[in-house]
DNA sequence: TGTGGCGAAATTGCATGCAATCAATTATAC
DNA sequence: GTATAATTGATTGCATGCAATTTCGCCACA
């Protein structure tokens, strides 16, 4: 791997690695991530790690306070509905653009990802809620729209945080049925219902997930970032 | 002003003094902003400009290439089609926010920014085109939700861009009066007229402009960014 | 027991410097 | 004149170090 390559890969699989980390609820809501102690478990400077941290604060899943550094977010439960409900409008768009672009070959990428989920679907639920999650980030980059995918993704992402923190046990259990009813009316070419069965399912998840106000899990050490970071050292992902 | 805060203070009002030179085509779609230059001109050091960069990557109003430095971005027109769209979706939740928050006071406020926009409509488009940005974001903020503004903010600056970049003259001539009609059908509380007009005014907002793929405008001198970065450097906001 | 003060340790903000990379210019060959 | 290679200057990537700020632990006092 060129030197170029390698150094570009490291910021980008910092961010990734803790992205994924953040949504499988290593990082639980509210954890400091001082800048230190993750350059030294990612083996980077705390230049390469500012970075990652602006990133993901750009993208909603950290909070930087000014001299009191970074931690992981936790999403009000009004920012969780709100994002619900902002990610539904725009689901509305994706859906119409994946139908114009349908395809056998995209169909069976959509089939393959649904696999992966029934596959997931007794390991762990924080790998249920990245999954799912990625249903929709796949449907966006069906879509053929950046601009699309960058917003599904980023408000995707912070869905997945606020069902981290709020959700209640196996309130994402009908997800994966409404995944599968939502690629059948794209298969069939019919726009109205798979809209209908979109908005719908975001509405049902949110309805699940977001009834308690209680927040969920103790505070984990950062001993537990140990598997993503050395990914990232060893150059791997 | 204590160190804290006016060190706080530098990084967002460079943020903020780059984003209305990009919004106001001082700094124009294309133009390379050099870190180096940055810096002197701001009077900080490369790592304060690296970072409000970081920032404005994330919010697409700059683009950052590796190696290669960063610059004012150029969305295609898919890109500006499809923001527009996104924008559409986005503030029929705004309206339906800011409908059930309305008082007198509330009105007094986008009464007010109107005035504003109607004062400096012979002045300048780039003013105007950023008062009439500053109108939706109003909005949004008095929707009373962190989430909608957020979104409503960055989608609103990114679509300044594309219509700095493709707008043909007075393309936004008639944006004026399609926000006293929305401010008119708040007043009334009449949500759905709200919700119509504020659809039709961003359909007609990006049909008026963005039927021309011409580039417009030649490349501007840095120099240019000087009255932007002395406010910066003096302090001020 | 609870509160406040102080000093030390930990962390953050951010300037600086060096190596790597890119862009522009110059030199060379055909 | 054109194309290619070499050189030089400009810029970027990112580690490091220092000052500022925050946090933590300990002690004294009511």
């Amino acid at each position: 791997m060129k030197a170029a390559d390698k150094a570009k890969h490291r910021t980008d699989m910092i961010s990734s690695a803790l992205r994924s980390a953040i949504l499988e609820r290593v990082l639980m809501p509210g954890m400091k991530l001082p800048e230190d102690s993750l350059g030294e478990r990612f083996g980077v400077s705390r230049t390469l790690i500012r970075q990652s941290l602006e990133r993901l604060a750009a993208e909603g899943l950290v909070e930087l306070r000014r001299n009191k550094g970074a931690m992981v977010a936790k999403p009000s439960l009004e920012e969780a509905r709100d994002l619900f409900e902002l990610r539904t409008q725009i689901e509305d768009l994706v859906i119409s653009r994946v139908i114009k672009n349908m395809t056998p070959e995209l169909l069976a990428e959509l089939e393959a990802h649904l696999a992966k989920e029934v596959e997931a679907e007794h390991a762990s639920e924080p790998i249920s809620i990245r999954l799912a999650t990625e249903f929709h980030i796949l449907l966006a980059k069906l879509s053929g729209s950046p601009v699309l995918l960058r917003y599904v993704e980023e408000i995707g992402y912070r869905c997945g945080l606020t069902l981290s923190l709020y959700a209640r046990p196996h309130s994402t259990d009908c997800g994966i049925q409404e995944h599968r009813q939502i690629i059948e009316a794209l298969s069939n070419g019919d726009e109205e219902a798979a809209r209908k069965l979109m908005r719908h399912h975001l509405t049902a998840v949110a309805d699940r997930a977001l009834f308690t106000t209680e927040e969920r899990g103790p505070l984990l050490y950062l001993d537990a970032l140990e598997p993503y970071a050395r990914k990232v050292r060893d150059g791997g992902a």
